[in-house]
Order: C-alpha cells, then sequence, then structure tokens
RNA sequence: GUUCUCGUAGCUCAGCAGGAUAGAGCACAGGAUUCCUAAUCCUGGGGCCGUGGGUUCGACUCCCGCCGAGAACGCCA
C-alpha cells in the first residue's frame, strides 16, 4: 500500500467507469504543484482513438474522481490534464501503514533476482587514486538498492592481479634484488616468509616499472615474459606474487574499510586461471575461435550501421590469453558457482567496447546470455579543464588524500561553528570522519552515474546546498528534536499525524514518494535519483523545522510534528543507508 | 576513419517511456535568530535547452544532418 499506487488505481477505475477500460492512465506526481499533487494525462493519450476531443474525456473522468472524498479538488486544465489534490485527512490516515511499513510504502512488482556486481577493482601493487571511488561507491549503492528491493547480491571486488602489472613488478623487484631466491632457478625448498620489500615499497614499484615499459624496450620485453612465466607456474615469481598480492590486498582493504565498502567475494582475474585454459582448448575445439594475424579472436559481427566491429582476441599471438578471455572466463565460473539471473558491471565507462565484446562473445558461445550481462559504466572524475583530475602539482590525487581532505573540512568546520564547543577532541574526530567521508561519497554519488563530471574541491568540502553534510544535518537535527522533547524514534498506531500548515503537507507528499523513487532508482540502477530525493526531502524537513516550532504548539500539534520528525528520519535514515551513508547522532 | 558519451542559467548539474509556466545548488544582491543546532531559512535577478531540419495536436525530451567537447578503437587490462 502506498500513495501512488491509491491514485493510479482510483485513476483507472474512473477511466473504466467513463468507458475506457485498461488505458494508460499516465497518472504522476504533478509538474504543476501549485495546481495539483497528481496529474494524469491519460486523457490526452486517449482522445485521438477514442476521437473525443481530451477536455471531453477528461471532464468525464473527472466526474467519477469528484465523488470520491480521496480527493480534496478534481480539476480540468489546459488542453485536457486532469489535476488532482489529495483530501489532507486522506494523507494524515494513511501515514502510519504507509510509513511504518518496513520499506515505507515500497512494494515490489516482479520477482526477485540474483544478481553478481563486478566491481572490476584496483591492480594490485597501485595506489588507489581519486578514479576508484567511483566504482566502489557507486557498486555499493547499487547493491544496497537491490537488496533494499529484495534482490540477492554478490559483490565481488575482482582484482586485477594477474595481467602484465604483475609481471612488471617481479621485474622490478629483480633488478631491485637480483640475487633473492624467488629468482635463484637452482632454489630448493620454501621461499623466505616476507617479502625484501615493504607495502609502501611496493605503492612506488609499480608506477616505475610501468615508466620503464614505456621508455625501456628491453625492460618491457623481460616484463612480458615474466607475465607469461607467472601465470605458467614459475615457483619463485608465485611465490614473490603470493607476497605482493597479500600486501596489496591488505592496503585496499584498510582504505575500503574506511569508506564503509564491503564485498562478499575478494576475487581476482587469478581465480580463473585453471579454467581459463581449459576453456580456450574447448573453444577451440568447437570451433569459436578463428585464427586471425596469428591470433585467436571471436569476431564480433556488425555494427548497427553495417560496419565491422573489432574482434575480441582471445588468444594473443605471443600465446598469452587477453584479459578478454579472463572475463569470459569468469562469466563461467560466476555462472557454474551461482547461477545469477543478472551479472552487473560497475566499470569506468571507458572500458565499455571491451566488456560489449565480452558480452558479445559470451551470448556467442552459449556461455551466458547477453541481455543478462549489464555494462553500468561510469565517468570519469575530471578537473576544471575536462581532463581526469589531477591535484596542483600535477599528479592524480590518492584516494587517501581526497579523505584526508575531507574529514580535515568537517573537522575545521565544526570547530568553526557552536555546536562543537561542547563536544570531546575524541568525539569531534569520530565526527569528522563520518561526516567527511559521507561527504566525499554523497559528492560523487549525486552525479549521473554513466556521465563525466567536474569534480572540485568546494564540492568535496561544501556543506551547503546539495552536499552530503547538508543532509546529515538535517537528520542530527532530527534526532537532537526527539532526544530534547525526550522522545524516542519509534511510531504506534496511535500517533496521528494532523496537516495545519503548508510545510507539514508537503513533507507528507514528499515521503510517500519513497515508493516510485526508489523504482526508478532500482530501474536504471541509478543511485543519484536516491541523492536528489534525499536533498530535497531535507529541504522539506528544514522549511518544516522554520515554519512549524514544535515546542510552543498545543499538544496534538506538537505530537503531530513529532511523529512527521520520527517519519522523515526513518525515511531519511533508510535512503542514506541505500547510499552508504553514516549518519553521526551530533555535529 | 569507426564506435560510444555529452552540449540546459556566469559556474556545476537535474529534468527527457513527448505534455501545461524548463528546475536545483554554487556564485551574486538583500533579509531573518528573546524560540527545538544559523552546517539553517526566506526574497531577488538571471535561459533562442549548441545549431538546422523531420515526426507530432504538442519536442529540452524521439529521428536525421551539422558544429563543438570528451573517450575507446585486435595482441595494455
Amino acid at each position: 500500500m502506498n500513495l501512488q499506487n491509491t491514485v493510479k488505481q482510483k485513476v483507472a477505475k474512473a477511466f473504466e467507469m467513463a468507458g475506457f477500460e485498461n488505458a494508460n492512465t499516465l497518472v504522476r506526481t504533478s509538474d504543476r504543484p501549485d495546481i495539483s499533487d497528481y496529474q494524469s494525462n491519460g486523457a490526452l493519450a486517449l482522445a485521438k482513438t477514442a476521437k473525443q476531443p481530451p477536455r471531453v474525456l477528461a471532464e468525464k473522468i473527472a466526474e467519477y474522481l469528484r465523488a470520491d472524498s480521496f480527493f480534496k479538488t478534481v480539476s480540468v486544465d489546459g488542453p485536457g490534464f486532469i489535476n488532482m489534490t489529495i483530501a489532507d485527512t486522506a494523507l494524515a490516515d494513511m501515514a502510519y501503514e504507509v510509513l511504518s511499513a518496513d520499506k515505507c510504502g515500497y512494494e515490489r512488482a516482479d520477482m526477485p533476482q540474483k544478481i553478481v556486481i563486478d566491481y572490476g577493482g584496483p591492480n594490485c601493487g597501485k595506489v588507489l587514486h581519486v578514479g576508484h571511488l567511483r566504482s566502489a561507491v557507486i557498486g555499493e549503492s547499487i547493491k544496497r538498492i537491490c537488496r533494499y528491493v529484495g534482490d540477492e547480491v554478490i559483490g565481488d571486488v575482482h582484482l586485477g592481479d594477474w595481467g602484465k602489472p604483475m609481471g612488471q613488478i617481479i621485474t622490478e623487484v629483480q633488478e631491485r634484488f637480483p640475487n633473492a631466491p624467488y629468482f635463484d632457478d637452482n632454489h630448493t625448498g620454501d621461499y623466505p616468509a616476507e617479502a625484501p620489500f615493504t607495502a609502501e615499497d611496493l605503492l612506488n614499484i609499480y608506477p616505475i616499472a610501468s615508466g620503464k615499459c614505456k621508455t625501456d624496450e628491453d625492460f618491457n620485453a623481460k616484463a612480458k615474459e615474466n607475465t607469461r612465466l607467472l601465470q605458467e607456474g614459475h615457483p619463485g615469481y608465485r611465490a614473490l606474487w603470493k607476497q605482493f598480492i597479500a600486501m596489496s590486498v591488505a592496503d585496499i582493504k584498510e582504505l575500503y574499510n574506511i569508506l564503509g565498502i564491503e564485498f562478499e567475494l575478494w576475487h581476482g582475474e587469478s581465480n580463473v586461471q585453471e579454467r581459463l585454459l581449459k576453456m580456450v582448448d574447448r573453444l577451440k575445439e568447437k570451433g569459436h575461435l578463428v585464427l586471425d594475424d596469428g591470433a585467436y579472436v571471436i569476431p564480433m559481427g556488425k555494427s548497427k550501421n553495417g560496419n565491422d566491429l573489432p574482434p575480441m582476441i582471445v588468444v594473443k599471438s605471443d600465446g598469452a590469453v587477453s584479459y578478454g578471455a579472463t572475463d569470459l572466463a569468469t562469466v563461467e565460473e560466476r555462472v557454474e558457482e551461482f547461477n545469477p539471473d543478472h551479472i552487473f558491471y560497475v566499470i569506468d565507462a571507458r572500458q565499455s567496447m571491451a566488456l560489449e565484446q565480452v558480452f558479445i562473445a559470451s551470448d556467442k558461445i552459449g556461455l551466458y546470455p547477453m541481455n543478462k550481462l549489464e555494462f553500468l559504466g561510469f565517468g570519469t572524475i575530471n578537473g576544471a579543464d575536462n581532463k581526469p583530475y589531477k591535484t596542483r602539482s600535477g599528479g592524480v590525487p590518492t584516494l587517501r588524500s581526497l579523505i584526508d581532505t575531507a574529514v580535515e573540512a568537517a573537522l575545521k568546520k565544526m570547530e568553526a561553528g557552536e555546536m562543537g564547543k561542547d563536544l570531546t577532541a575524541e568525539e569531534k574526530q569520530s565526527i569528522s570522519k563520518i561526516v567527511g567521508v559521507s561527504a566525499l561519497k554523497f559528492a560523487d554519488l549525486m552525479n549521473d552515474r554513466t556521465t563525466n563530471y567536474i569534480f572540485d574541491e568546494e564540492k568535496l568540502t561544501g556543506t551547503e546546498g546539495k552536499t552530503g553534510p547538508y543532509i546529515l544535518y538535517a537528520m542530527v537535527r532530527m534526532k537532537s528534536i526527539l532526544q530534547k522533547m525526550n522522545e524516542t524514534a519509534q511510531i504506534t498506531p496511535a500517533d496521528k499525524v494532523i496537516l495545519s500548515n503548508p510545510a507539514e503537507r508537503s513533507l507528507m507528499l514528499r515521503l510517500y514518494g519513497l515508493p516510485d523513487m526508489v523504482q526508478t532508482a532500482y530501474d536504471n540502477r541509478m543511485p543519484h535519483v536516491i541523492c536528489d530525493y534525499l536533498f530535497k526531502l531535507a529541504q522539506d524537513f528544514n522549511t518544516f523545522y522554520h515554519d512549524c516550532p514544535i515546542k510552543g504548539a498545543d499538544e496534538a500539534t506538537q505530537k503531530s510534528r513529532l511523529t512527521l520528525t520520527k517519519y522523515t528520519l526513518r525515511v531519511m535514515s533508510q535512503m542514506t543507508e541505500l547510499l552508504g551513508l553514516q549518519v553521526p547522532d551530533k555535529m
């Protein structure tokens, strides 16, 4: 039970009474909130087939709606819009049933799905930078949205732990420690328990190695060779690899932990190494692979304009398997292990073509149908020059530095304001961490996932307008009010809402808007829809806060306003949860 | 060249299963606190929705061309 569905049902009934069964009623929240709460554009759409002027049709339908006391007013405006305003009593009466329900009125229409999410995780050995923020934060939110509506979701970080970067690291380590046992082909017995370098060293080993590969032909060739040897099972390399992977994973886990991001699986490309070669053999046997220019490829067919798409390389001319093959093997593994209804890839949009190839290939070889594979790409975070974001010194900002900036800004703000007065230093520390991280996550999530966006630090550290802190502040305020009035967040059927002020009405309507909003966010896998809703809800609440005093009001009004505050806090808590935002008690 | 994104207020962006008067935030200008947290609220100016066509009763939204920005384009993942 929720408001939208109630209105939709009533309008559908009115259409039916007017003689139009199964018509598309086109009910939606009003584009003109100054006139109505809901509108139906169905009469306009119907005019042609019914061969009647839309206004005449609308009038006929409106007649039936007017007979229902659920609506305060029903009018026909413009070319044939039906505008409906809900009666205040109706709005107030359904509050408990809808808003105290598990999901605040959200009802699922279709069957729950089983979903695997691939985050296209970071490469081991690399420092996490600003680019890794999006996959983690967006993926986490999509996971939570899916779970909210009832899906079963398994998140796999899917680390880059098997490609050429691994060979590059090994090669650089070899140059630094040529006498280490990993590189001694005659070595017998165990390898050292610890690597000859620290986790910190590792983080600068990769960029140096990667740089050398671009300028030094020999180094590059050696890195390639070492990659192959690692993949073929060279015992020393395997031992070394295991060590630096463990270091890297520990580092990555720590950072994701700060961000409040969890993965069910910490798999990586290396997980499918065994399966990979078998799969390639099978594909060859079945004739799915075409030998082209020394490489084994799967042809992709034509684009919609009739042009040939580049084929997907499965085995490179040097005999090494390509990343695409790894992705296919991973699909196979997931299908066997989980039999999911969908696999989502939350990955940089620049990889869209590569993944598109994997999807087509998967479909072609009968592995897993293309329409179950969803590429949920995201745009890059750019600087003011519309190029990928760089720090003032020109480097790519690390994720850690970004978090620090946000946390520091939150701390500074807290110290400047008067509310910080009665908080201890420790409290301020922990609160600023919560606020800073939430600010960072919100600053990313509020943008449409699919497009690039221009990042500026003010967005990150700002507390006014559409920011995380603005939303958290409103919630902290709600908590504070309830506390001051000796109220818990508990709501009982006896808690009645009375709508006596326009601000209360707007707030109430916004709360009722949750189900449609969640459905949109889910259907499109778009967390920014939730950000937008939360922001508007916080705005509505703040207006209510200013216009509707609680303390001085008579008892019934006071009770009603506290109840409304509880409902708002409840809805906002659930929605911040979907974004993965933590909310402090004070700030 | 091919294949994708994108172009909306000074800036950053929503909106687009076609619908009435295109919305926010920031910035700018002004105002509000004996009262539940001013990290708040209220008021104001700001727009040929890149451009030219097409479809439609109706287009920021759909289709085509052009201009402009970004990206990816078999042996890097």
